[in-house]
RNA sequence: GGGGGUGUAGCUCAGUUGGUUAGAGCGAUCGCCUGUCACGCGAUAGGUCGCGGGUUCGAGUCCCGUCACUCCCGCCA
C-alpha cells in the first residue's frame, strides 16, 4: 500500500464505496457538531469531505486541528444517505469515515483565510504568496498557464518549429527599454545585461539555418509596473522562421491563436481571419494602434468644419487656425439619453486632463439642426457635411475635441472606450483580434526633434530597397506588425532587415554611425555578412493571453510568484542589500543616495 | 518623476456635523451541540485608528508632512 495515499481528493465516488483507502492533503474547512465532526480535505485535485465521530480515540485531537494543517487519513469510503450528497463536489456522493490519521504538517496561525472568495490587499497575498496560491481561483489561473504554455508547446512542434534556449547573461544593447545589469567578477567594470528579448540571438539562430525557432522566453525591462505588465521579467512566446513573408508569420501565429482561444475560452471569436489595420488608418479611426475591436465606435477628423464660415464654433476655429485638429465620436441612436450621460463624458474628460468634450444631438423637425449646448453655432449645410463625414444620422449624438494629434488621439481613443462602456456596446463574451501593419520605420523625437526607431531598429523598409526615399526617412515604412486582441497589445513583430549595407544606412538616419552599429550589434552585424536568409518573427506575451483566457484584468492574478509596484518580491525579500565581500569581489562600491 | 484611490482587531470592513469606554462579520481561544457542507448556539481575548506634527477644552474624524499598497500618466525599440 502506498505511504501517503491511495486517491487524490478529487476520485473517489460510489464504485469505491467499501473500500479502505487513504488520502492526504489540507484541512479546508471544519464542520464540528460536537460529537460529530466534519473535515474537508483538499489537494490539488479537488476536495472530499471525511467524518469522524466521538467514540474514535482520534476525534479529540482532529476537533482541535488547526485548518490548513497537512494530515493523512485512513479510513472508509462509505455511501452518503441521499439527502446529504452535495452535488456541488464531484466526490459529493460518498464520505470518508476516518478510522485513524496522522498530521504530516501542522499549519500555525493563518494570516489570511485560503478558504474564502473575498478580496485581500495584495501586500499580504505577495508576502503568504504560497497560501495565496492555495486559494481556488488563483490556483486554477496557475494551472490554466501550464496548459496553455504545454498546448503551444505542442503546436509549434507540430508546426514543426524547435524550441532552443538563449543566453540570460548577454550585452546591453542601446535601444528600447532599461536594462537589468549583472557585475562581471572576472571582468572588473564590466557588466553583462539580461536579454530584453533573445531579438538577436533567434536572428542569429535563423543565420545558423535552423529556419523555423520558438522558445517560451524569459524576457527582462527595467521599467515600471503597469496592471498589465509585470515589473522586471515576463514571457514571451518568442518565435522566428526564414525565407518567409510578413503572411507566412500571419499565419501560423492565427492559427495557433484561434486554436488556443477556442480550446481554453468559451467566448467566441469575432474574427476567424483577422483584420489588418494600417497603422496610420488605427490611429485615426481608434486614436490608439492597439484598438479594442469589439467596440464599435469609430473617431473621424473634421477639423476642415471649423474652417467655414458658417460654423459659428470661435473657440475651435481658432485653435484649428492655429495648427489644432478636430475629431468626433459619432454614438448611435442616443438622442433619449439624459443630460447627465453627456455631461458625465464632458466632466470624465476634463479629469483626463482633456479641456472636454463639447457635444450635439442631430434632430430634424422642418431641417436638420444639433440640440446641445453647442448646437446653435452649427449651420445646417455644416451638420449635413458633418453627417455625410462621420456616417451620423438623425437621432445620433457626436461628441467633438480639439487639439494638437497626440493629444487628439490619447483623449479619443480613451472617450472611445469609456462612451462604449457607459453605452453597453461590448460584448464580454467576445475575443476581437486583429493586425497592426505598416508601420513607420521612423518617428520624430517630441525633444530632441531627431529621428528614432519607431520600433525594431532590425526590422525591413518596405518596396524597393534600390528605391527607398532615404531624404524623407518619415515616409519610409516598414515590414513591422502589432498583433491586438481586446484592446490589448500582444506583441510586436517584423520582417527583418537581413542585409547589413542598408542597416548601417538605417542605423545612420537614427544617429548610429557604422562603428558604433559594429561596436554595439557585433554579433548581428558580422552575422549578416557571412550569408543571412531572408527571415522573420513575432513574440506574443504569455502573461497577456494567459490573462485574456483567465479573464483577469491584473497580470499578477496569472503569475505565480510576482513582484509588486516597486518591483519587489514581498516574500523573498528581494532586492536586498549584500555584504561588503561579494561587492570587493565583483570590484563595485555604492555611492547610495540619502 | 507626476496625479488619483486606499490605510481602523490576525483578515474583510463600518464608524454621522469633531464629543462618553472605537464596533460588526470571519478567524483565534473556551464551553455546548451526531448529518453538516459558509453548520448552529453561548462566552472570552484581540486596537500605537499607517507614522510624525499641528488646530481644538476634546481628533479615527479637520489641517500639514511623511510612509506603504494600488490604479493611471511619463517610461515600456
Amino acid at each position: 500500500m502506498q505511504k501517503y495515499r491511495t486517491h487524490n481528493c478529487n476520485e473517489l465516488n460510489i464504485k469505491n464505496k467499501d473500500q479502505k483507502i487513504i488520502l492526504s492533503g489540507w484541512v479546508n474547512k471544519k464542520r464540528d457538531h460536537g460529537n460529530l465532526l466534519f473535515i474537508d480535505l483538499r489537494d490539488n485535485y479537488g476536495l472530499t469531505q471525511c467524518v469522524i465521530d466521538k467514540s474514535n480515540s482520534f476525534f479529540k485531537v482532529l476537533e482541535k486541528l488547526q485548518l490548513e494543517s497537512v494530515i493523512k487519513v485512513e479510513g472508509k469510503v462509505v455511501e452518503r444517505t441521499k439527502d446529504t450528497i452535495n452535488s456541488e463536489l464531484k466526490t459529493g456522493e460518498i464520505e470518508v469515515k476516518i478510522d485513524s490519521f496522522v498530521i504530516l504538517g501542522h499549519c500555525n496561525e493563518l494570516p489570511m483565510p485560503i478558504f474564502s472568495d473575498q478580496e485581500y490587499a495584495e501586500e499580504i497575498r505577495l508576502k503568504y504568496r504560497f497560501l495565496d496560491l492555495r486559494r481556488k481561483k488563483i490556483h486554477e489561473n496557475i494551472i490554466l498557464r501550464s496548459k496553455i504554455i504545454e498546448f503551444i508547446r505542442s503546436e509549434m512542434t507540430k508546426f514543426g518549429f524547435l524550441e532552443f534556449q538563449t543566453p540570460i547573461l548577454t550585452s546591453s544593447s542601446p535601444e528600447g527599454a532599461r536594462d537589468f545589469l549583472v557585475p562581471s567578477r572576472l571582468n572588473p567594470g564590466k557588466f553583462y545585461a539580461l536579454p530584453q528579448a533573445p531579438q538577436q540571438f533567434k536572428q542569429l539562430i535563423m543565420i545558423a539555418g535552423f529556419d523555423k525557432y520558438f522558445q517560451i522566453a524569459p524576457c527582462f525591462r527595467d521599467e515600471d509596473a503597469r496592471a498589465d505588465r509585470s515589473p522586471g521579467e515576463f514571457y514571451q512566446l518568442d518565435m522566428e522562421m526564414s525565407f518567409v513573408e510578413q503572411e507566412d508569420v500571419f499565419e501560423v501565429i492565427e492559427k495557433l491563436m484561434v486554436n488556443l482561444f477556442n480550446k481554453f475560452s468559451n467566448k467566441k471569436l469575432k474574427y476567424k481571419k483577422f483584420p489588418k489595420i494600417k497603422f496610420n488608418e488605427s490611429m485615426i479611426k481608434y486614436g490608439t494602434d492597439k484598438p479594442d475591436l469589439r467596440n464599435p465606435l469609430i473617431i473621424s477628423d473634421i477639423t476642415d468644419i471649423f474652417l467655414r464660415d458658417d460654423v459659428k464654433f470661435e473657440i475651435f476655429k481658432k485653435l484649428v487656425k492655429s495648427g489644432s485638429s478636430v475629431r468626433a465620436i459619432v454614438t448611435k441612436n442616443t438622442k433619449d439619453k439624459p443630460r447627465s450621460f453627456f455631461d458625465g463624458i464632458d466632466n470624465w474628460a476634463k479629469q483626463e486632463g482633456a479641456s472636454g468634450l463639447a457635444y450635439f444631438t442631430f434632430e430634424k423637425n422642418n431641417k436638420i439642426s444639433a440640440r446641445g449646448p453647442v448646437g446653435k453655432l452649427f449651420s445646417e449645410e455644416s451638420l449635413k457635411e458633418i453627417m455625410k463625414i462621420t456616417s451620423a444620422e438623425i437621432g445620433d449624438s457626436i461628441f467633438l475635441a480639439c487639439g494638437k494629434i497626440y493629444d487628439l488621439e490619447k483623449i479619443t481613443s480613451l472617450a472611445r472606450d469609456k462612451i462604449a462602456k457607459e453605452l453597453k456596446l461590448i460584448d464580454e463574451n467576445e475575443f476581437a483580434f486583429c493586425w497592426i501593419v505598416d508601420y513607420p520605420m521612423f518617428e520624430k523625437d517630441q525633444i530632441t526633434k531627431k529621428f528614432k526607431f519607431s520600433h525594431n531598429p532590425f526590422s525591413m523598409p518596405q518596396g524597393d530597397i534600390k528605391k527607398i526615399d532615404f531624404k524623407n526617412p518619415l515616409n519610409i515604412m516598414a515590414y513591422q506588425y502589432d498583433i491586438v486582441c481586446n484592446g490589448v497589445e500582444l506583441s510586436s513583430g517584423a520582417i527583418r532587415n537581413h542585409i547589413p549595407e542598408l542597416m548601417y544606412k538605417l542605423f545612420s538616419i537614427a544617429g548610429y554611425d557604422k562603428k558604433q552599429v559594429d561596436e554595439k550589434f557585433s554579433g548581428m552585424i558580422n552575422a549578416l555578412s557571412y550569408g543571412a536568409p531572408p527571415h522573420g518573427g513575432i513574440a506574443p506575451g504569455i502573461d497577456r493571453i494567459v490573462m485574456l483566457l483567465a479573464d483577469e484584468k491584473n497580470i499578477r492574478e496569472v503569475t505565480m510568484f510576482p513582484m509588486n509596484q516597486n518591483a519587489q518580491d514581498l516574500m523573498m525579500n528581494a532586492p536586498s542589500e549584500v555584504g561588503s565581500d561579494q561587492l570587493k569581489e565583483l570590484n563595485l562600491f555604492l555611492n547610495k543616495k540619502k
